[in-house]
DNA sequence: TTATTTTAGGACATTTTTATCTTAAATAAG
DNA sequence: CTTATTTAAGATAAAAATGTCCTAAAATAA
């Protein structure tokens, strides 16, 4: 019924974003059984084109968030005492960029307390939960839950 | 520095819905003093495309949420009644559907307690408040603070 | 060194969203 | 009834996001 962005499924993040969080928080449950994982290995598992995920590791590695090494044997990886310190405001960050924290509900161009949009009190207070929500959320968390089976990574 | 998504804004919603609540938000001020507008007007204190807005507002009439008549000294209204009737999760349901109240965090096409992504527990506690702050805000409160001059809708 | 494996990254293609253009339909006034 | 004004809506265009393809670069091992 809907006529405009009707692809749009609601998405918080881009879908880079969510094919970036997804191969990370696969690659974690891996490194935590000390297995380094090829691309083919995560989109495998994480249900994302590979093509596109290996872009998005780039940016990723660049970021100093996973560790890629090339060649044979190599693959990526992320130590277990990186996990617990990566939240997953930093992947978004690193794709995304800081939109999380700035933008107005409105799409202003500038938007604060003292010129605010009309929905800016509203606004703000769910985003800035939902950034809380983000800093405070580990990859080792996330890939803790999936190792033991308690979520999934495709649908 | 972001590579993917450069434009995205960190937006929750389309810019169609955007345009489409600024615009309503506009019509409501006008209403308010018995003033009814043409697309003209409403793009001009509004700051969005005209055609594109033409085409929402188009939709959004035919949802009942604003009424429309065509030719000379025809435009937009809506009745004050209706004002404090709808409430923004009317509009941004016209326009994006009913995607804020189903799309999973990371875009699995099925997400629920029972087979959660990652992320599901701690993304639907935020979609919950977000959904309840669409549905108890009314156009006509924010219309009222645009009048006063406490909101903006340009910039 | 050479062959092989794997990530890196630029160029290209596709899809989706956003936006415009043009014509039709409706309405009111003269 | 004719003309002017305004929204309705289909066709089209542009821009942005998503995704693929191909070659280069790096690393390893024989």
């Amino acid at each position: 019924m809907s006529k405009f962005a009707p692809e749009k499924d609601g998405a918080m993040f881009s879908k880079a974003c969510e094919h970036g969080i997804k191969a990370i928080v696969y690659i974690a449950t891996q490194s935590l059984e000390g297995r380094r994982v090829k691309i083919g290995d995560v989109v495998e598992n994480s249900g994302s084109p590979e093509a596109f995920t290996g872009k998005i590791l780039g940016a990723l590695t660049k970021h100093n968030i996973v560790n890629s090494l090339t060649g044979p044997y190599g693959g990526f990886e992320i130590a277990p005492k990186r996990m617990k310190e990566i939240k997953v405001s930093d992947i978004v960050f690193a794709i995304d960029g800081d939109s999380v924290y700035k933008g107005c509900g409105l799409g202003l161009s500038e938007c604060s307390n003292t010129e605010p949009c009309p929905v800016h009190s509203k606004f703000v207070k769910i985003r800035n939960e939902l950034k809380k929500m983000l800093e405070t959320t580990s990859i080792y968390d996330l890939a803790v839950g999936l190792k033991s089976g308690k979520t999934i990574l495709i649908r």
